[in-house]
DNA sequence: CTGAAAGCGCTTACAG
DNA sequence: CTGAAAGCGCTTACAG
């Protein structure tokens, strides 16, 4: 049988109560008695049962998740899985707060950081802002003792005890590779739509994008960057102009979102002759239909419900000082085609 | 506060015993009294602690792994990762047990299934052999009251339990469309190799791959496809031989294993003119270098970690009538180019 | 067929 | 600084 508290104690000769003590790092306990409790801790090799310590702790992990407001089909997809995880908190013995900031906006974020400041949350869990403002406001919610993870969109590493979500140089790469060899050898000119270039996700994603493309087919021309700030309707402007203005485009590639009007500005178009490979972010209800009806190409994705689960675990883990699966929490970059949809 | 087995109890007149019973569906309750709790639950919303009725059962679930043997690197990989999470059956509060069996082989499975029947585990994840004898044994086992996981290689779904794998029809079109894209309207042949014709997953890539293939890119031919038994050696044979007969070979598309041989085979030709567009399954140590190399275009993989992570999440839920999170439970079909690689 | 009591492994007041 | 006892939510012999 594996060893439990009551074998530690026997062991050490003290009662379950000190033993319980030096097992949480509660102070009140002579050096020379935590000593021997922790020789015995590691002479007979125990591993804690966190299920029963939470039991008899009635613990609930307070978290916080903070998700950027807006129509983004992505975002709403990331608040409907922490809704869904909610959902299970009983089970899984979370209480999550879900808490909507406007997007883009450092301010508004700090603000909401500051107030979790009073009764600090075990963890949180972020959609981060990269801003000097918001460095700041983590690292004090951090001196309180919570855990912070970002979500979707990262800071820089130091400031935050672990990322949920994809490395964007990487996907910018992905998609520059895709589009190089579906244009195979093809020469011509290709769009590139970002929401903002004030996103640390989408200036990594255009870093990687323009770098790979460069490098596979030096043949084809990037436009310059253009900005839809994540509006569907400005997506659509910019596409539709884009296309009246290269009747030959060969590619376009979104790094942003707003793709229900791109879409919209791709169908005009559809029995065109030539249509441009289009390669766009987030698998939504649009990116589905249209990968579906042959519109766009090719859909890179982050799995939300993936990187809310992923986000949970590994803020209890932390919370708990206890590992986890690294390759569990690991997010794919996912390619979907229309062949290999969920 | 939640509720708990005592506010059943009190609600409805009787011991935690009795509500334990109707709760675990144990026999020797007369009907009304059952009827009483079960009305009792319903109406408060009562939702069982399963982590506390496993610490009270000192709740260990024998769960078995039958996985093939051989140096087929994907198996290695999957007996490593089956292996990993033994590592932490403390705290799961599972035991498995890891058995090998020759691949390829229905009778060694079958006796293997048999050999289970005498003690029969709570669940059991199998790579199994689609063969009639192997659907008996199957049966039977299930007739035990063990849950049956399928794992990597499905059986006609009234079999099992659940299967933990892709959907490889959707793999296969899915390097179909891949290999049709990346030759963009070239012509040409391409070549296919499978481990065996009798086995599903191989049989349905195919299907999938000329379907989709067939589908986009018409002026491609598929050479008759080859077996390789999933040999290293006999993988390589087959390709350096087909290089030789058709020096402009458009493509080559290796559903089985044995990438090793393939990547050797290629490697001899590294320099000649026109290296074929090469699409195969799995990532292991070997077909990555090759992606890193340029050697391979694209690998579709199934995570091993994921699947045997799932089949225990699944088994677990499944022998205790839990649900599970479906979306977590998707093996996806990952797609892997030189840029996404993990 | 039903219930009172002890126990799973850990934690928490409370007393000393 | 240390310990005895009760308790977390559920289950399990055992007695009736």
């Amino acid at each position: 049988m594996r060893p439990t508290v009551h074998d530690i104690a026997e062991a050490a000769g003290v009662s379950l109560a000190t033993v319980d003590r030096v097992l949480n790092r509660r102070p009140g306990v002579r050096t020379q008695t935590r000593a021997k409790v922790e020789d015995a801790i590691a002479r007979i090799g125990f591993i804690r049962d966190m299920a029963a310590a939470n039991l008899a702790k009635s613990r609930i992990y307070p978290l916080v998740f903070i998700v950027p407001q807006g129509e983004n089909s992505f975002m709403a997809g990331l608040r409907s899985e922490v809704e869904a995880a909610a959902g299970r908190s009983m089970q899984e013995r979370i209480a999550i707060r879900l808490i909507d900031v406007p997007a883009f906006d450092a301010a508004a974020l700090v603000k909401c950081l500051e107030s979790l400041l009073e009764i600090p949350p075990a963890g949180v869990a972020v959609v981060a802002v990269d801003a000097p403002e918001v460095h700041a406001a983590i690292e004090r919610l951090r001196e309180t003792g919570t855990i912070v993870v970002t979500l979707v969109s990262d800071l820089p590493a130091a400031l935050r005890d672990h990322f949920a979500g994809v490395d964007n140089v990487a996907a910018g790469r992905t998609a520059g590779r895709l589009m190089g060899r579906f244009l195979a050898g093809r020469q011509g000119k290709v769009a590139v739509i970002a929401g903002s270039m004030l996103v640390g996700d989408h200036r990594d994603r255009l870093e990687g994008f323009r770098e790979r493309l460069h490098d596979i087919a030096p043949s084809l021309q990037i436009l310059p960057v253009m900005e839809s700030h994540d509006d569907p309707n400005a997506a659509h402007a910019l596409v539709a102009d884009t296309l009246s203005d290269h009747p030959n485009l060969a590619g376009i590639y979104n790094l942003g979102a707003g793709n229900r009007g791109l879409v919209k500005a791709l169908e005009a178009r559809r029995h065109a002759a030539g249509v441009p490979v289009t390669i766009v972010h987030e698998l939504t209800p649009f990116t589905r239909e249209a990968l579906q009806t042959g519109l766009i190409d090719a859909v890179l994705n982050q799995d939300a419900g993936h990187e809310v689960r992923s986000a949970i675990r590994v803020l209890k883990a932390r919370i708990d000082g206890q590992p986890v699966v690294a390759a569990q929490e690991r997010i794919r970059i996912d390619i979907f085609l229309k062949d290999n949809l969920p």
